[in-house]
DNA sequence: CGGTTATATTTCAAGCATAAAATTTTTATG
DNA sequence: CATAAAAATTTTATGCTTGAAATATAACCG
């Protein structure tokens, strides 16, 4: 009978854990190094901010808008923060809010007619930011990268301590 | 002589500018989803916030402290932002701030006892939740992926408009 | 020296973000 | 119908984050 340990595995190998504790740290870096490029960008070029951004291009694809509820949904941000965003955008004349028929608790929120322009311009100019910042990502790895990112995004530490 | 233009290319193709703006989405959600998960597991494990567990992280290599501007350079943050985090750090006990010998302007900032144990336990659960997960990146596929991170995060938009 | 420039840090104002509590309206249920 | 439960949003308290201005000290230089 063999007693020969090859490897003393606990389930988990510390190297593969400490590999991906620098592998998050990298993925951090890469994406905070992106939106600080953005932010600046945003900043000098338009006077705006991303999460400014963010929530003109979730109405833009709806004409008719978005309930308050749907706009946090959709941005993954808590409620009380997409209030404060909508209520600047409104002072500025970018978004109107809307009531909803037959339910006086909810509104709507769209973009105005300046709204959309502004958000046109805008969104021209993050296109060719973003494709500069990632100009070193080729077009084959796309799909693969993609997957990848699909796959951390789902994971949970659930049932873990 | 053939006049047919196969692609009507302008240096860029709009669709690698359009997949890589898909790509970059996926990457900030992927990077949110864990920073949420990190988040949360903070509050409700140890009562602590990811900002508080970094600083406490950069300070753990060096027994003799860091200096705040060296801080908030290997943060990546503002120096105003370590100002806060700092403070509220020392208020509970688990930093403190010792003066620079020949120079009253700078000061050194270093774990107490205390907040080193605390490290060490929040260090320990938050490389396995890290493990848990990225656990869907097979270890084979960490050094591409690795390098791609960094292709990215060394990518600027200076000379763009 | 004395005055300028550079360095280290803090303060400030504004905005972003969360979780939890409060408010208002709707829906369900006895 | 009355009242409880659910849903949509806002408010509140706290903390993170930035950029810019303010403060204090150090270094340089004529």
């Amino acid at each position: 009978m063999s007693e020969v340990v090859v490897k003393p595995s606990h389930g988990h190998e510390a190297s593969a854990s400490k590999a991906r504790l620098r592998l998050w740290l990298k993925l951090l870096k890469a994406t905070k190094h992106v939106e600080a490029e953005l932010r600046e960008n945003f900043r000098t070029g338009f006077d705006t901010t991303l999460p400014r951004f963010d929530v003109m291009a979730a109405l833009y694809r709806d004409e008719q808008g978005l309930k308050m509820s749907e706009l946090s949904s959709v941005l993954r941000v808590s409620n009380g923060n997409v209030t404060g965003i909508v209520d600047r955008l409104v002072d500025d004349g970018i978004l109107v809010r809307v009531p909803v028929d037959n339910d006086r608790r909810a509104t709507t929120v769209r973009l105005t007619t300046a709204g959309r322009e502004q958000f046109e311009a805008m969104a021209s100019s993050h296109e060719r930011w973003i494709d500069c910042l990632l100009d070193g990502i080729e077009a084959d790895e796309v799909p693969h990268l993609s997957e990848q990112l699909e796959c951390i995004a789902r994971k949970s530490t659930k049932g873990e301590d």
